[in-house]
DNA sequence: CGTTAGCCTGGAACGAGTTTCAGTGACTCG
DNA sequence: CGAGTCACTGAAACTCGTTCCAGGCTAACG
């Protein structure tokens, strides 16, 4: 046995390291022109320089790939959020505000969203690990934007869920030309009102 | 011309109307075995009697016809649950109510959930008046739960999008192994306060 | 410096969704 | 009855995700 143990994603040589941002790029770089269908592995593969079984060495599947490409823009986003903190006063507010920011972002690449965010309702159990992530790193962008002083009520965590299951599910909607932007935009201001509700009393 | 125009997808012979029956009923029957991976055209062409070309013609994509046999399995779930309608007297609870009973019906058959979920969540632009279709069922279903005496108001119907966007994906956290009964159970809940907050004040 | 293990490459091969088409059958109109 | 039309059949073909394999490269070890 070597001294490092490769179970964890972070135990990579700088040439892999290299490698996998190189994928996930070309991922990201087909997803934004055509959406899902357009992010073909043996494209992406190829526009990365890299085996096509390498390929899914790395990401065993197109759906992995998709939602570790998620992961990658959730975290640019959440550094992006961190810099600049929503400006309103009320918890509600503030969640609706961040939601619609993110959601803004999102229309300037529809594409992209479109395939990353089919991916993660499409993934099946194998992927959960990974969705789970994209899940809790959803969570604590919701979570920063409450700007709570105390640590966070199961009441309020629930909301927090129901507020990212309205948040995803009304992406899709969008998505798919089933509602408009202003649609999404009340739907995530009626979610938020649950924050006020679920807000401890005294 | 011929006296009957096609569009509308009431105006078919009898052979053609048990066609589609016949095929409905052997994609929800490999659903129910496998999921969505078991629905294989090939196969469900062979078992309704049906040559794979005419499949198509029927249903153009596997999530057309997914979404169509959801379709069909709402219309049922419709029926059983305007004969026996909640018996709660909140109208918040009577739709948390009303979802958990649908909720259970699901259980029981998990792979076919599985298989009509996934496609609900999967189809793009092309499938959209379908999994309106759909998306209108389950309104309908939602506010016969509520029994509101009078038709609802703007801010009542957004919140019942709200719930839906929290049942469709609450059910897919579920599905795949994310999400607990219980949690489910919390999340419809939750989300079910909202009708409370919107209902006319006098 | 040779050896060995592990990763990578190129490419073939397989499976399932989808498309296509020539031929057949049934029904309608003349 | 004959011709035309349209849906249905059977089967081949195409695409793209996924799997597999044989050989080459790299890097650490002896």
């Amino acid at each position: 046995m070597t001294a490092e143990a490769k179970p964890a994603p972070s135990q990579l040589t700088e040439r892999q390291e290299a490698r996998r941002r190189r994928i996930l790029h070309a991922s990201a770089q087909l997803a934004s022109r055509g959406g899902f269908d357009a992010v073909q592995m043996r494209e992406v593969a190829e526009n990365s320089g890299v085996a096509l079984g390498t390929l899914y060495r790395y990401f065993p599947s197109k759906v992995h790939l998709l939602v570790a490409t998620m992961q990658d823009q959730l975290q640019q986003m959440h550094e992006t959020l961190r810099k600049r903190p929503p400006t309103e006063a009320e918890p509600a507010t503030r969640v609706a505000q961040t939601l619609m920011r993110a959601f803004r972002a999102l229309q300037r690449e529809p594409q992209l969203a479109d395939a990353m965010v089919r991916a993660l309702t499409f993934a099946d159990r194998s992927v959960s690990p990974e969705v789970d992530t994209v899940s809790r790193l959803t969570t604590a962008i919701i979570l920063d934007a409450m700007g709570l002083s105390d640590p966070p009520t199961g009441e309020q965590l629930s909301a927090v869920r129901v507020i990212e299951h309205t948040w995803h599910s009304a992406l899709i909607t969008w998505l798919s030309g089933r509602a408009s932007i202003a649609q999404v935009k009340i739907d995530i201001e009626t979610v938020c009102r649950l924050i006020d509700l679920t807000a401890p009393r005294d």
